[in-house]
Parts: structure tokens; C-alpha cells; sequence
DNA sequence: GTTATTTTGAAAACCAATTTCAAGTAGCGA
DNA sequence: TCGCTACTTGAAATTGGTTTTCAAAATAAC
């Protein structure tokens, strides 16, 4: 967490960028807060402390934290790019549910070797993947249909 | 390949919908190209031949098609929905190379199976779900970076 | 053929993502 | 501390793909 911020701040330094009120604001506000954010969920409950905060600026911090690794982009095929903070934890993948829209988070390295397999085997150097399962959750099997 | 045009054609007759010229021709390009067309490759391709239909008609021809099931939609994460044509096969994964856009497709049952066991150990009914490995292919490997 | 309904194509609307620009701010050196 | 320069900000505009609108055209049933 510590380091997330010192993280960020040396990349801004290292870059020639500068450290800002806002972008303090918005760190600590995104890594509070659940992962698997839109610009827009982060841009609306940033409003409600901080009105003065605008759209765009949100936009290209997350933009910032996507390039110097604490954060990641996520696409979930609803339209909208969601942003999860990186932890010091393994890549993990995701689980979700069709109907309530619940997402889970997990890891398999038994799926992550084989992937790293297949693309060898077709001469590739994987550089990242993803996975996202669909389906129900206990919850929704249960309120019927 | 027959029948593909024989569901379709079902479909609109069940739904109440019309049989059109356009709506024939768009699938017979469909089902002639390569999978993964975005709706702009598949308007671009027919306006050589059919330089009356519109993108429109394109947009909501595909929609039909995979409403119907002789499409699913395809998101790469580069903000264009691709629709490729479901075959009789197995459901396969994407392999993406990240340097010229090769996508080479894959299908790996251990892997398919793994995902099954996840998702029930989560309490999960699988319904569907969606693997990308991105790489750099041998080609661009060779090209140096 | 006539009629009711659907479809078409061009253009407009839509919406998230991205950029523009004038005003404001950070950080450096004097 | 002051001044300068470059970067940042927020509002608004733009972009680019998707989706809808609407009047004219086409289809299917009568």
C-alpha cells in the first residue's frame, strides 16, 4: 500500500511529471475502494468529497497508474474499461456471475502452465492472457431459474 | 455450411421477420470469409460487390446472426466488437499476437476442464467463458523486438 | 393488385474514451 | 522569495464505434 504510493511517485518524478493535489486524491480514493472500478465509478465518488475534481483528470490518472504497474486494465464486454490495483499477489482471473454481475477473483497454476504451453507450442512468447469465466452464482441458482 | 443458412432462415420466419436480398447476401459473405470481422471489415468487403448496402443493415444483420446462433461476438479489448461464425467444432481460445494482430485460434480440453473445476468449486453453474493469451508470434519475434 | 408490416440506407444520436485549450499550479533556479 | 517554464487541470469539444431514427422501399399475406 505504502509502496503503491511511493510507486506512483517515482514514476511521476522519473517521468518529468508532477505530483498534484488531485492525483494524491485519487490514488488513496482508488486504492480504498474495491477494485474492478470504471473512470466513471472513481470520477462519482470522488465527487461527493471532492466536486472540484473533474472527468478527465480522473481519466488520465488512471491512465497513469495503468502504466507504471499499479493498476490494471480490465474489459469485461460491458462497454465500460474497469480498473483493478495490482497487488503483490499472483495474476488472477475472473468468475462472473451472468445475472447479478458478481465477480469473483481466482488463480489456477495449473491453468496458467498450460497456457504458457499452448503458446509455445504454436511459437509464441505470452506476454499476458486473460480468462474470465461466465456463469451463475449460488445465489441466483437459487432464486430460481 | 447448408444448414447454417437453414437456421437463419428459420429463425426469421420464426420471429416474424423477412427474408431479404440483403440479409442473403450478408450471410453468404459471412460464412465465405474468415472469422473475427468487425462490422466495418464485413461493410467494407461487401460494398465492393454490393455498394448499395448500407453499414447499418450490416450492423443489424450480424446482431440477427447471433441472436440466432451462427455468430458470437468476439471482444479483443482494441473497442471493436469482431463476430466470428460458430462451427460444429469445439469451442476454441484466442491466441493474439500483440506486435501485428495475428489471431491464431486454439482449443486445449485439459484447460477446458480446469475452468469447469473452478467454477464449481465457487459454486458456479459454467455457462460460457472466454480465454486470450497474448503474445508475439514467431514472425515478429524474428523482425527483432 | 392491395394492404399491413418489416426492412433499408442515410443521417442523426449515443456514449465512453480521448483530446483541446485557456487558466492554474508545481518545481526549479536565481 | 520571486519568476519562469513546463506540466496539469477542468470544461467543453472531438473522436470512433455502436445504435437508433425516419421516410421510402420491399416483402408477405390477402
Amino acid at each position: 500500500m505504502g509502496d503503491r504510493k511511493q510507486t506512483f511517485r517515482d514514476y511521476l518524478s522519473q517521468q518529468g511529471l508532477k505530483s498534484t493535489r488531485q492525483r494524491e486524491i485519487i490514488l488513496d480514493e482508488f486504492l480504498r475502494c474495491d477494485s474492478h472500478l470504471s473512470t466513471e465509478d472513481l470520477y462519482l465518488k470522488l465527487r461527493k468529497k471532492h466536486p472540484g475534481i473533474g472527468y478527465a483528470t480522473v481519466y488520465r490518472t488512471l491512465k497513469i497508474f495503468s502504466e507504471c504497474g499499479i493498476a490494471e486494465t480490465r474489459n469485461f464486454g460491458d462497454g465500460q474499461t474497469r480498473y483493478e490495483s495490482t497487488t503483490c499477489e499472483e495474476h488472477h482471473d475472473h468468475l462472473i456471475c451472468k445475472d447479478c454481475g458478481a465477480i469473483i477473483e481466482f488463480e489456477d497454476p495449473r491453468i496458467e502452465q498450460l497456457q504458457e504451453q499452448v503458446a509455445k507450442g504454436h511459437g509464441f512468447i505470452m506476454v499476458s492472457h486473460r480468462l474470465e469465466i461466465f456463469g451463475q452464482c449460488t445465489k441466483c441458482q437459487n432464486k430460481g431459474n
